[in-house]
Parts: C-alpha cells; sequence; structure tokens
DNA sequence: TGTAAACTCAGCATAAATGCTCACATAGAG
DNA sequence: CTCTATGTGAGCATTTATGCTGAGTTTACA
C-alpha cells in the first residue's frame, strides 16, 4: 500500500521540486500541499496522511509549534522536518516537538524516499550533514537560566551593569555576577565576544 | 525564439520544482542545471544561455563572487538572484555584481516566468516582496568602510583595542577611533550593542 | 527533607571603554 | 584641482568591565 505523503512548505518551489521527484515513485501516494499552518490543520480535519514534510519556517506559525499541534492531534502521522543547511539549529526543537526525522533541501530523490519510508517503519532519518551537527551542537551547547537569559538580552541591548540593576531590581553586583557567569558558561573573552557567541548558539535572536 | 535559462543551485527540490514549473512553458528552453560555481563556470565554456537563475549560497563559492566572474566573462547573460526570505541582505551585494534582479524562491509560475522574459528585454525585476524590503534596507542600512569592517570583527571576537593594534599595527588611538566610529554610525550605546546590531545589519555572521 | 542549582550580594585592584575635542596625510570622486 | 571620505594619531577625565575570592538565601526536585 502506497504511503500517504502531504507537504507542508512556503515555497512553490520546493513543493514542485519535491512533487515532481516523487510523481512517478508507484510506492508514494502524493496527497497534496499546504503553504501555512492554519490550512494544514484544516486539510487534517479531513483527511490522514501517513507522513508530512514540514519546512520550519511558515508564514503564520513556526514548524516547531505546527510539529507539536499536528502530534497532539494525530499521533499516528509521522513528521520530517525540512530545511536549508543555515537553520540547523532548529532541529533539537524539532525532534523534541515529535518529529521523526530531517530532511535537508538539497537531499536527492533517494534520500527523500529513503526517509519517507524508513519513518513509517518506526525508524528516525537524519540527512548525514544533518546527524554530524547534532552532535557537535549536543556537546557544546551551553545552558543558561532564566534569569542569566535576562540579563544577557539586557547586556545586548547595550545596558551597563548599573542601568540593568535598577530596571530589574537588584544590585549592580549581581548583574555583575551574572555577567561574568554568562562570560565563563559561554567560554567568551568579554562581553562582546559574549553577544557574539550568545548569537551563535542562539540565545539572542 | 526560447530564452535559454540555466539554474545553479545546490538544492535539487529548487532545481527540480523551478524545472517542473518550466517544462511546459514554450517560450523557455531549459538548458539544464550546475550544483556549484564550478561546474556553472564549466557549463558556459560551451553553451551560452540567456539567462541564468543563481542561488546566492553555493558550496564553492557565494553566489555574488561567481556573479561578477559571470558578468565579467559572459556580460550578454542576465543573472537573476534566488534565495529564501532571510537572506536579502545579499540582494545589493548580488545587483552591485551585476544581477538583473531577484526572485524569491516561494515566487509563483508567473513570477518566474515575468522574471525570466523581463530581464531578457532588458528590465530588471524584483519579487513584490523583496522591492519593499529594500527601500527599508537602504534608508536604515549602515555603511562601513573596509577597515571599519575589519575592526569590528575582532571586537565581537573579543579581542580589546590594544590587542586589535598588535593584531593590525595600528596605534590604539586608531582602534579606538574606529570603534567609536562604528558605535557611532550603528547608534550603539557601547560595544555590546554594536555586536548586536552588527548582526541585526547582517555586518557579522 | 536534604541537596544542588539558582539567585543574591560584597570588596578591591587593574584593565578597558567611553566621551570629548582635535589634527594630519592620502586617495578617490567630482 | 579641490573637496570628501578614509585612515591614521593624541590627551584626558570618567565610567565601566574584568578578575579574584567569598558567602548568604531561596527554589526546585529527587
Amino acid at each position: 500500500m502506497a504511503i500517504k505523503v502531504f507537504i507542508v512548505d512556503d515555497h512553490y518551489m520546493v513543493i514542485e521540486g519535491i512533487h515532481s521527484m516523487l510523481i512517478h515513485e508507484k510506492s508514494v501516494e502524493w496527497m497534496g500541499h499546504a503553504m501555512n499552518a492554519d490550512s494544514c490543520l484544516a486539510f487534517l480535519q479531513n483527511h490522514l496522511p501517513d507522513v508530512i514534510l514540514m519546512d520550519i519556517n511558515l508564514p503564520d506559525r513556526s514548524g516547531v509549534e505546527l510539529c507539536s499541534e499536528v502530534m497532539a492531534l494525530y499521533p499516528s502521522i509521522r513528521i520530517l522536518g525540512l530545511s536549508t543547511f543555515n537553520q540547523l539549529s532548529f532541529i533539537e526543537k524539532m525532534i523534541e516537538s515529535g518529529a521523526w526525522g530531517y530532511l535537508l533541501k538539497n537531499a536527492t530523490r533517494d534520500e527523500i524516499i529513503e526517509a519517507i519510508t524508513g519513518v513509517t517503519q518506526g525508524e528516525k532519518y537524519f540527512s548525514s550533514d544533518v546527524s554530524n551537527l547534532l552532535e557537535i551542537k549536543t556537546q557544546t551547547y551551553p545552558t543558561i537560566t532564566r534569569r542569566e537569559k535576562e540579563v544577557l538580552g539586557l547586556i545586548a541591548e547595550g545596558l551597563t551593569n548599573p542601568q540593568i540593576a535598577e530596571k530589574i531590581f537588584v544590585s549592580v553586583t549581581t548583574v555583575d555576577t551574572h555577567r561574568k557567569n554568562l562570560i565563563m558558561k559561554l567560554e567568551a573573552k568579554n562581553t562582546a565576544d559574549l553577544v557574539r557567541l550568545a548569537f551563535k548558539y542562539e540565545l539572542l535572536k
């Protein structure tokens, strides 16, 4: 029985691309596409695909949110995340939200088919490039606390320790401690480096 | 006579997508694709397309560089930049390098055909979303000099004024002047804010 | 309920950044 | 050939950050 595949992506080119790669594949039944989260959920009210290929950047919601919602409503669906290279930070979040795998948009026809058939048989699938980078991520990703994140945001906005202290109603030394802990945790050389690394680790956007 | 179109993109899905959208178009002759800059240049040694659709992110070179090279060798070719939404900062550079227009990857079939036929008739083409953002960009985008950019990079790496001075063989006060000019140009409150804004304006990556 | 993590606060010496004003040489654009 | 932008350089007062050590309180969770 053919695997029913649906795609959610706001790029026509990607939809058309995957469609044209799968159209002659007998083991796959193309159910159609949605270009945003809402129309995806609307479609699912009347249809049940086996696999959804889901972009992580949608106009009305993030792929991570949509992924959670779909998994909550239709836990049998296997979701495959879909993105270009430079958005790898979302992979972890996507998987935490219930995705069964991840495809890069430069995947070949064979990789796509392998991913689709794999996840329907209960196997997780990751593009080889992705699995390498996932390891790097989990090794180096620093953990900061709520308060530290708050202070980090204010530092990046250009507030000084005294200004931050006044804003969040603590003493200057406390703010300074947070700053120092942030610099230590991210292994930054100083505040400028801290801000750069915060972007790198996507603690800031 | 059909317009000869070639595409350079490292994403199969995009290549397939555009191909499938243009395959039934009689006014377009599909010449094929390359997945990196080198094979694109190799192809051009024996073929002369009218239009090249060119991704801005290629594995071996940036689209901007490839754009310059192609324009230098084959000035008759019309190049259309190709990217997703979040890479708009490259548009200006691409145009400075000789591109005749810009397409977002969520463009429709009609938009693609309009762009291709437009540029062959000497018209510049920009996706409507892009032209809006170009205005915003040109209003707010700060201009920094080569030297300032160099210093900015070193600041973001966590080097202090004395360290930067030693590295680029100028006095500490000079480095300090550059730092102050950067803070002034980007309207930053201090160095931390400068680094944040540098990311915002995509002067850093 | 015990314990670790998170959050809070302090002092002190040194290094660095900020804010101000000013100056001079050179290369490029008009 | 002049004007502007760029890159270079300086002094000086003040604020801020960094590096070090130490410690009390609250919160979450095992």
